[in-house]
DNA sequence: GCCGTTTTCGGCCCGACTGTTTTCAGTCG
């Protein structure tokens, strides 16, 4: 049973206790979400956890929650939800997905129609609606009716939450209204907050501050924006639009003496901030987005504390400023009220980049690269890199002999030695490639064509669907090769497309630390793989790890950004980091 | 149901916005 499976009855139990009765079961419920919560966040199998012993690790697992997902996993049911989730229509649990509905409405609706049938329950309530059934009943209006029909036919457009964007897309649409709302003179600063500022590998709303005196009159700037479809909703201090990209964006707005606590807020994670509340509600304060206030005293605006500056705001309660990138309720409250955090790996910090794609004629496996080496040499240059490696795909095994093979890097070879006169003391060229790690863990090239590389980066191309334990396996023995240097996009998933294949990874860990390895953080926004969870194991367990760009053009190896926020997000610094290394440092690694 | 740098019992983050209401319930972040 997977962890998505697993959630999706965690909540539906949580649901059915605020339908029976939300006050009495008013912690249950939150328990049971935030159990939720941790196991979508967990890269490993609930499965797996309970074997190795480790669930009741997951913060919000404890005996209880332990012991009903041993039974879920063991049988496939639990006796305990089954009789919570008895009493409850089937045809509640689909409308939870819809924006707009909780527990009670979908309840309410299902109850009142007898709507019995989870498979026609969304036609049903259409059909309701439209006849003005909905509005009849009491609680409901004409307006709730016909937000209940949008709402339904925007989940059926696919514009529901789970429907994620990756790290560029958010970003640029998030420029977009950044530049548009700096045109207004009431606005002072700008900034973009939520899970885009924390650099999530993808992006589900946009969240946008603004500094001002005067709200109403950024309101009226946002909701003139030209690429809006419609308003959500406005308040005073907040306003909610949905653009014409189907996404929605949610801006708030405070004076400027009291911005710190709104950017605060709105960074998030929803876990650091429960978490950084309690541990303030410990020391007599009491947080919000407006700043802090002590704990009995009035809900009074002269009582609350202002912050211009985050910097200021966690000053106050004796920790060190958090970078956003870590704010997940990782531990980073008690390293930052230790003074203890990591000094993690920035943009400058990076010297080279070694997963590069160039035009160079090798009849390659796979994708070519666009640009020439030496195209891509001067851009590094420009990038002030230090090294390069290029790294195109192995020749393909299906098209040549294993002597046209040698042949062709033997050409290789030349070329790039003649590069490397040219570019004698100006920047260090590194002979890599990127090579399959085949069905049975051998390498795509033979042993004789290896020896002409400085190194190997592996790679999985093929057979994605083996499971776990034989994975592990051909993973790590395309890895024990001497030549082979880099395990590059380990988990090989492609974000909102494939999950990737599963592995051992306390066995690859320990392999690639033991056997000088290194394991890529590809930067590629669609790969962002090793994923910044894996990232914080390796870190832990003192794995190298090297960021890349996996560029097929010159513009590409711009991405670089991406693979920092990944590895900034897994606590990396530069001692973690292979490319912030001088290249002495990567010739006494790689072996030369 | 979870959890512990005052606690193994007695707490559990804090607020905005909307629709349908005359004071609030439901949903969302």
């Amino acid at each position: 049973m997977s962890n998505v499976e697993i959630c999706r009855v965690l909540r539906n139990v949580a649901a059915a206790l605020s339908i029976k009765n939300e006050k009495k079961f008013r912690f249950q419920i939150i328990a049971y979400q935030k159990a939720a919560d941790e196991i979508e966040n967990s890269n490993v199998e609930v499965g797996d956890l309970l074997r190795e012993k480790k669930l009741e690790k997951l913060p919000g697992v404890g005996a209880s929650i332990r012991s009903h997902l041993e039974e879920m996993v063991n049988t496939g049911h639990v006796k305990h939800f089954d009789s919570i989730l008895e009493d409850v229509p089937s045809a509640v649990f689909p409308l939870l997905d819809v924006t707009g509905f909780g527990p009670k409405k979908a309840f309410r609706l299902v109850n009142e129609f007898k709507l019995n049938n989870p498979e026609t329950v969304f036609s049903d309530i259409q059909k309701l609606g439209k006849e003005g059934r909905i509005a009849t009943l009491e609680g409901f209006g004409e307006k709730s009716q016909s937000d209940i029909l949008r709402a339904i036919e925007e989940y059926g457009l696919g514009k529901t939450k789970g429907n994620r964007m990756v790290l560029p897309y958010a970003g640029q649409l998030a420029d977009k209204l950044v530049d548009y709302l700096n045109k207004s003179k009431n606005v002072i600063r700008v900034s973009v907050l939520g899970s885009l500022r924390r650099r999530r590998s993808t992006v589900g709303d946009i969240d946008i501050a603004v500094a001002s005196n005067e709200p109403g009159k950024v309101f009226d700037h946002f909701t003139t924006y030209p690429g809006i479809e419609r308003i959500i909703e406005r308040g005073d201090k907040s306003c909610s639009i949905l653009a014409t990209s189907g996404r929605q964006v949610d801006l708030m707005v405070a004076p400027p003496e009291g911005f710190g606590a709104l950017l605060q807020h709105f960074t998030g994670s929803k876990a650091h901030n429960i978490h950084l509340r309690e541990h303030a509600l410990s020391k007599g304060l009491s947080l919000s987005e407006y700043g802090i206030r002590k704990v009995g005293t009035k809900k009074d605006e002269s009582q609350i504390m202002k912050f211009k500056t985050e910097e200021e705001f966690y000053e106050a309660l004796d920790m060190d400023w958090i970078p956003p990138e870590l704010r997940e309720d990782n531990g980073e409250i008690e390293a930052a009220i230790k003074h203890d955090l990591p000094n993690l790996v920035r943009l400058e910090d990076i010297k080279g980049d070694f997963h590069i794609h160039s035009s160079y004629p090798i009849e390659p496996s796979h994708d070519m690269g666009q640009n020439s080496m030496e195209e891509m040499i001067e851009q590094a240059l420009k990038l002030k890199y230090k090294y390069l490696g290029f790294s195109e795909h192995s020749p393909s095994i299906s098209k040549h002999s294993n002597r046209k093979i040698y042949e062709i890097l033997t050409l290789r070879s030349k070329y790039i030695e003649r590069l490397r006169l040219k570019y004698k003391n100006i920047i260090r060229i590194y002979s890599l490639l990127e090579i399959d790690i085949l069905p049975d863990g051998s390498l795509a090239i033979e042993d004789e064509a290896m020896d002409l590389l400085d190194g190997g980066i592996v790679s999985i191309h093929s057979n994605f669907d083996m499971d776990k334990d034989k994975m592990t396996e051909r993973v790590l023995k395309g890895l024990s090769h001497p030549k082979a240097k880099i395990l590059a996009h380990p988990t090989g998933r492609l974000l909102n497309q494939r999950s990737g294949y599963e592995l051992d990874w306390d066995l690859i860990f320990n392999f690639c630390k033991e056997n000088k390895k290194a394991i890529e953080i590809n930067a590629w926004p669609l790969r962002l793989d090793l994923p910044d969870t894996l990232v914080k194991r390796a870190v832990d367990k003192g794995v190298i790890l090297v960021i890349d760009t996996d560029s097929h053009d010159l513009k590409q190896m711009e991405m670089m950004k991406y693979g920092i926020s990944v590895a900034r997000r897994g606590w990396a610094t530069c001692n973690d980091i292979l490319n912030t290394k001088s290249y002495n440092e990567i010739d006494e690694w790689i072996e030369i």
